[in-house]
DNA sequence: TCCGTATTTAACCGATCGGTTGTCAACCGA
DNA sequence: TCGGTTGACAACCGATCGGTTAAATACGGA
């Protein structure tokens, strides 16, 4: 696993099955083999994708008996947002429409948040 | 290289050459010798991390005479932000006033480009 | 205490990564 | 036409990836 911190979150973002983790934890924490299910593969790999997205930060587990229940860390996706950001400027310069449709679909997650 | 889209453009990002060649790039086209120049290493490796790039459709490809000028391609960092939107919603609800600290750096990037 | 469930670890495997060196192709200018 | 510059390509290398199977660990319950 990369050594800084955004090599790490780009890393541990660069593969299907991480980041389909990601999407199930954003409805709550699970554990492993819940979060096995989906995947046609074996405990020990999620467990070793587990631990990926541990080193990165994106997840943080807890103990409960002999459950270890994932939960999911903001705090990388939102750096990576900020680093996002730096290149906002370039694409808005460069497709014009964009910075509207994105302020319509926070706009959206917004109302779904309420 | 991974196959769908998004995996290929998160992996691309994954190394803070290739980042690094991105920031280069926002400043304006460049030459591949151009992009090796504050790296220290081979030409061969710099030209791999380009294709790796051109792969993920991060950067396009001129031709210049010997020179085959690199170009920034924006499409897959705004694919990357329209990711990360669906996640905004998770990490507002989780983080107090990130919304609108991204807001002013929105506001603030506006500002510049005009 | 012994059993079952949940999860991690270890050892292994083929494939790929990120770098190297060496060679080759394309193009310009003298 | 020849030399110099730019860049790509191939072959190679050690390290790491993503998966496997098998064994070990941790815990609650009867």
């Amino acid at each position: 696993m990369p050594a800084d911190p955004l090599s790490a979150t780009f890393f541990a973002l660069a593969d299907p099955t991480r980041r389909a983790i990601l999407a199930r934890l954003v409805q709550g924490d699970a554990s492993v083999k819940e979060l096995a299910q989906p995947h046609q593969m074996s405990l020990a790999a999620v467990s070793k994708h587990l631990k990926v997205l541990e080193s990165a930060k994106l997840i943080s587990r807890g103990r409960e008996a002999q459950w270890r229940p994932c939960h999911l860390e903001p705090a990388p996706l939102r750096d990576l947002a900020t680093w996002l950001e730096s290149y906002r400027q370039f694409w808005d310069r460069n497709l014009d429409g964009l910075a509207a449709y994105l302020q319509a679909l926070q706009r959206d997650a917004k109302k779904q948040g309420d």
